[in-house]
DNA sequence: GTTTGCACTTAGTACTTATCTT
DNA sequence: AAGATAAGTACTAAGTGCAAAC
């Protein structure tokens, strides 16, 4: 059970030994680490050598008693006939009227006074000024007034941009009003559907559509291909809505069955379209997108406390089919169109309500400053809640997202204390506390999310709390095997070396009479084991392990990064310790379709390299075979350049010799018949031709003679000088390919944008002379302006 | 204490644009 | 200059966590 042992399996192998603290070659495992690692460390090696008496069997029977209790939910994939209260199936079925009065803008303020000082106005649904009738925007001149969406905008001549505006200077807490004043255009409404006309052919007879239904089958058409076009479920719930729609606007058809409905007419119509639009001239697309410009122009920023911000998702969601992920039950149902009259709008009490489409109206407008959101609407599958909210880049968020960091680190301070306690609580005689505590190690060194309940309505996914027997796998002495789909049903598979003592608490947990399909935790719930952690520190809860423990090795793994080395070396070390986060949160991509090819490609462009670095290993030998004493490498054979592999790559370059020959000829022709001179007779390249022919048909016969990749007299200094060149570019098509390999299945995007405190990756800028723009886009360097200021010695 | 609603963050994917190869 | 590939963006689903309602 050494740790050691993992440590072949490559780079991420810390991982496998169970420590998020991955194995930094720079004073790996060692106490001259950063304070929090040392300490954990040493936790580590005490319990590795913990000589504990097995006490289980003593405590096992105060806290039997207590594991019997009955699940708070069974299992919601319906393998276990638990009887269960549907709990939340009401939800869904229940109409979204009558709804309780939980915070209406002006009455709140009056009857029950919020925590949070609140500003608010009495709504003022009424008061239509247009846009262009407000003061404010009377005084700013008509920018792109020749543009035919927006005649006015915030064009950031009045007040400030946020970007000049340093709000991380000050210091703010987080109560009190999220804005003083709030001005914004309202939303953007996706545009009506266009009737195409085009049948959906039904047992092969065409049936021409009602523009609704039309509409919807047109949504089918487009996925035609997909992974959810195939899927059953999808399936079902698009035909279920369909047939009804069908029902609805069109008395007497014929549609009975999915699986006689053909939507090949109107999807060949739809690739039509894509392949006009592709096809546009260069002015058409520059005007497309002028106009795509002038819409955000307007729509994309609004004025907070007079400064022009940028607002993030101004479009309304377009109707379509909901593309739920994983096992979703509603996955295929239809997205409705969502009309102005469902939207709320939240604005300023001052501000110019913005015209909702004409002939409409908006739901509602409110004048809530405790929010940040600029307009929200329902959805209609899960009637949640869909919102606006400023950019990324924004004031707003990025002070939520200081906040999220500074947390996390101050975390940094507390994790021994709470680490030792939660160690403590291992053997605690209350269950619930045992079972707070194993958990804990689980969100701590796993980095695994909180786990709250799911609905029968949703797709079966875990987090830590709501882990159930059948995901943790145990195998003595003390190795336990995850295996459980987490958010976006992303499979979460790791096997791996727990403290002995969580292992028997698993143990403990998963004992009889639960079934597979029972709670492991079922004595915790995400609000108590935050309520437990707000009394460790204040503010703290299960996600800020997350960022914590992102953040912490990532900074740690950044030591790796070479003290003098290239740029590109440089940047290699901190893609690696942004990939070591990616694995420990477990974020995953879909292998790209592209991808096998482009390995193969690798792979034979390797191979390719190898060979030449046989031929002039045989040709050393041949002609210096003692160098073989100084260079025994010399006399390696290159793995996977067997005779077979020759020919074969032989006779590849024929064919792509040819096909060169061919181009170029017809390439210098053509230049030459433009410049008005004698073009090169095809005889020319009929002998280029007959030349490459004879070269294959000497490959074949075995009688070919290939040229070697240095002169012919090259003494042999000269030859090992290009040996170690193919040296050198092996390694490096090796490595990207390792690269390549283990980002196939690895994004490193979320963690970069959401866990890793950004000063971090600032700071090693500054150190290693590392230009920023190298490793944050210009979104994220939007999305970080707060995080710029730091110096080269500052440390997570 | 439990349930529900709400607000906000986190997440992967589909599409678009920029850059590299050939 | 086109096609391939990588990088970046837009989109929206799916989480977390707080607090009001019951």
């Amino acid at each position: 059970m050494s740790s050691s042992e993992s440590d072949d399996s490559a780079p991420l192998s810390a991982l496998v030994s169970g420590l998020p603290l991955l194995k930094a070659s720079v004073g790996s495992g060692s106490d001259s680490d950063n304070e929090p690692l040392s300490i954990r460390s040493k936790r580590e090696s005490a319990n590795a050598g913990a000589n504990r008496p097995d006490s289980d069997s003593e405590s096992d029977q105060p806290l039997s008693g207590r594991a019997r209790a009955p699940p708070k939910k069974a299992a919601a994939n319906g393998k276990a006939p638990v009887p269960v209260a549907p709990k939340r199936a009401k939800r869904a079925i229940a109409p979204a009227e009558p709804k309780r009065p939980r915070k209406i803008a002006s009455a709140a303020a009056a009857t029950a006074p919020p925590k949070r000082p609140v500003v608010k106005a009495e709504p003022k649904t009424s008061r239509h000024k247009t846009p262009s009738a407000n003061s404010f925007v009377d005084r700013k001149p008509l920018i792109k007034a020749e543009s035919s969406v927006a005649a006015t905008s915030f064009d950031g001549s009045e007040g400030s941009d946020s970007e000049d505006f340093k709000w991380w200077l000050e210091s703010k807490d987080n109560t009190g009003p999220k804005w003083k004043t709030l001005e914004h255009f309202g939303v953007m409404f996706p545009p009506e559907y266009e009737p195409h006309g085009l049948p959906l052919l039904y047992r092969g007879k065409e049936i021409k559509m009602h523009p609704h239904v039309e509409e919807v089958a047109t949504f089918f058409a487009a996925l035609l291909g997909s992974d959810n076009a195939e899927n059953k479920v999808f399936q079902e719930n698009f035909f279920k809505d369909f047939k009804d729609l069908l029902d609805k606007h069109m008395a007497k058809h014929p549609v009975k069955a999915f699986s006689q409905c053909d939507f090949t007419v109107i999807r060949a119509h739809l690739d039509e379209q894509k392949a006009t639009r592709k096809a546009m001239t260069k002015a058409e697309k520059e005007a497309a997108k002028k106009e795509k410009l002038d819409i955000e122009e307007k729509y994309g920023f609004c004025m907070l406390d007079g400064r022009r911000e940028k607002v993030g998702n101004f479009r309304i969601e377009p109707p379509g089919l909901f593309r739920g992920r994983g096992a979703h039950p509603k996955t295929g149902m239809l997205k409705t169109r969502v009309l102005p009259e469902q939207v709320t709008i939240n604005i300023g009490s001052d501000a110019a309500i913005p015209d909702p489409p004409s002939g409409h109206s908006w739901g509602k407008v409110i004048h809530d400053n405790t929010v940040t959101w600029l307009a929200m609407w329902k959805e209609n599958i899960n009637s949640s809640t869909k919102y606006v909210f400023l950019a990324a880049g924004s004031s707003l968020k990025g002070q939520s997202d200081m906040r999220k960091f500074d947390k996390a680190r101050n975390l940094v301070r507390c994790i021994d204390d709470i680490r030792a306690q939660y160690t403590k609580d291992f053997k605690s005689d209350v269950m619930a506390e045992r079972q707070r505590a194993t958990a804990l190690y689980l969100i701590d060194r796993y980095a695994l999310r909180a786990g709250n309940e799911k609905g029968e309505d949703e797709a079966d996914t875990v987090g830590c709390c709501s882990l159930r027997c059948e995901h943790v796998s145990l195998e003595p002495p003390n190795v336990v095997h995850f295996d459980f789909l987490g958010k976006d049903s992303i499979r979460y598979e790791r096997t791996t070396e727990v403290d002995i003592l969580v292992w028997r608490n698993l143990r403990l947990f998963q004992k009889e009479p639960k079934v597979k399909s029972d709670m492991l935790f079922d004595r915790l719930t995400p609000t108590s084991l935050n309520s437990f952690l707000h009394t460790l520190m204040p503010g703290l809860t299960a996600k800020v392990f997350r960022t914590f423990n992102a953040s912490f090795v990532f900074q740690r793994q950044l030591l790796n990064t070479p003290k003098v080395g290239t740029e590109a070396e440089k940047i290699l070390a901190y893609n690696r310790a942004n990939r070591e986060v990616a694995v420990l949160c477990n974020h995953q991509r879909a292998v790209s379709k592209s991808f096998q090819g482009a390995m193969t490609k690798i792979e034979d462009k390797l191979l390719a390299v190898r060979y030449q670095r046989q031929q002039l290993k045989d040709h050393l030998m041949s002609i210096a075979p003692t160098l073989k004493k100084l260079r025994p490498d010399i006399a390696q054979k290159e793995p996977g350049v067997t005779a077979k592999w020759i020919k074969t790559y032989l006779l590849s370059t024929c064919e792509l010799d040819r096909e060169k020959a061919r181009k170029k000829f017809e390439r210098d022709n053509e230049k030459l018949k433009e410049a008005n001179e004698p073009v090169i007779p095809e005889s020319t390249l009929n002998e280029q031709l007959d030349e490459i022919n004879a070269r294959e048909a000497s490959i074949g016969d075995g009688t070919y003679e290939a040229e070697l990749p240095v002169a012919k007299n090259a003494t042999t200094d000269k030859i090992l000088e290009k040996i170690d060149k193919l040296t050198e570019r092996i390694s490096n098509i090796e490595v990207s390919k390792i690269e390549r390999d283990e980002n196939k299945t690895t994004a490193l995007s979320t963690s970069k944008i959401n866990y890793i405190d950004p000063r971090i990756s600032v700071a090693w800028c500054k150190k290693n002379g590392v230009p920023l723009e190298k490793i944050f886009n210009r979104a994220l360097r939007e999305k970080f302006t707060w995080a710029m200021e730091v110096d080269s010695e500052w440390t997570f």
